[in-house]
DNA sequence: TGGACACGAAGTGTATACACTTGCGTTTGC
DNA sequence: GCAAACGCAAGTGTATACACTTCGTGTCCA
């Protein structure tokens, strides 16, 4: 507990070791991703400009930086002189989403196993402590982070923080996914997998590693009430049309 | 020549089928990409915010905004209380990029593979033509942008807008890169390339699709000036330490 | 002569002002 | 009674004002 591990969107400060976000605007960017990837701000939510300047103590312009730099991640939606709203992945992005973390994250692994050290897998095995020791005391924020961490963590083993930032990107997205299609899949059983992935990667076994990944993957997506009576449901109740 | 094809950043665009940005903001942004791309922004160059907001007529505000979008394209990096330059990436970023861009397309043609049409292989035949009759003319920009753009068509064949937005980003990346580390691979060479993809597109030959795919990264990269010497020099020669 | 300090112009960072758009409640006309 | 139009409050979009940082230049003193 006193290692801090990598963290979703704290990618590019790894580079730059600053615990905390210096710069007002990344301040504002931090606790908005935090309260939508800890269920505390729901999707569809409007974001008022002037109700978080007066949060956060700044003017509107830091706000509306924050907001578009929040755009670009798709966490919030921008709808032109109407305001800021959390997003709301539709079906089809979510499904998206899905099949590019599939295909980078299979090529992921294939690469991993052709050049991971034992040093890593010691890395990775503390990670899953970890992940294992938030399952066990039922910590849904910690948890939550630290299965989503786990991903990121491969992509940085491979040392190409092009890929970790997009990787970042994606599981974002698809936190706010999970918690919008409100995933079925236990964090028990995301962890576990977790842990055969690992021993794949620790056998140098690419096929099983990829097939492993690659049926994670399914199988969260699996678990999202994506189904069409879910779907049809969920636009019929969405505020706007 | 009629035909409008799709083109880099313009990914979004292609949903709501506007032919020119309308927002002032999103005009400044595809000024400066353009611009950067067709090398007449030269990596480095400082983005003074008061000159542009002249040139378009706009306040700083909305310059601002710009500059902060075209800053997570990578395509500009912003050094607090100095500026705006056009970035230089550096030979790591250009190797990771590359990298990504490898795993991602390499996934991406061993999927089109199975699910690609006869129509879609139609489609990809005018691409080439198009890339053909640019280079034939040794129309540089014109001919740039298909290149790059037939990368992106490729995602777009999957339906995948996620996938084609990351492949646009990337790709404007690359671009930039190329001209930085200035490419001394041939467009003719590359216009083959595509056309040997395409053809194994056709036969459905995953593997083939896949080998030719790498090949032709791989290609793209060697022929970058990467080596350490000319990274040194570059280095040594630029305005900022 | 050389170096360090100081000043000033240029430019960035943030706040504020103001015009315009949206949405809703009320009113008014039929 | 109901629907359409008006008006107002709330909120967004853009411009502008002002403080602070950076960097070049000149000056002063050893």
């Amino acid at each position: 507990m006193a290692r801090t591990p990598v963290r979703l969107k704290a990618v590019t400060a790894a580079a730059a070791p600053r615990l905390a976000p210096v710069g007002a605007t990344e301040r504002i960017v931090a606790s908005i991703t935090e309260a939508i990837i800890e269920r505390r701000l729901m999707p569809g939510t409007k974001l008022v400009e002037q109700k978080i300047a007066n949060i956060f103590a700044v003017s509107r312009t830091l706000v509306r930086q924050a907001l578009n730099q929040l755009s670009r991640d798709r966490l919030v939606t921008l709808e032109p002189a109407r305001g800021a709203f959390v997003a709301m992945p539709s079906v089809d992005e979510a499904r998206q989403v899905f099949e590019v973390r599939s295909m980078i994250e299979g090529a992921l692994v294939r690469q991993l196993c052709a050049t991971i050290t034992n040093r890593q897998i010691t890395e990775l095995r503390l990670h899953l402590r970890d992940e294992a020791a938030a399952v066990a005391r039922t910590d849904v924020t910690g948890r939550t982070r630290l299965l989503a961490d786990f991903h990121v963590v491969l992509a940085q083993l491979l040392g190409n923080q092009v890929l970790a930032q997009l990787l970042s990107d994606l599981l974002s997205r698809s936190s706010l996914i999970s918690l919008m299609y409100q995933s079925s899949h236990s964090a028990e059983h995301s962890q576990e997998e977790h842990v055969r992935i690992v021993d794949a990667l620790e056998a140098r076994d690419a096929r099983a590693a990829l097939r492993l990944m690659e049926h994670h993957l399914a199988s969260v997506e699996k678990n999202l009430r994506l189904d069409p009576h879910t779907a049809d449901l969920a636009a019929a109740l969405r505020p706007e049309a």
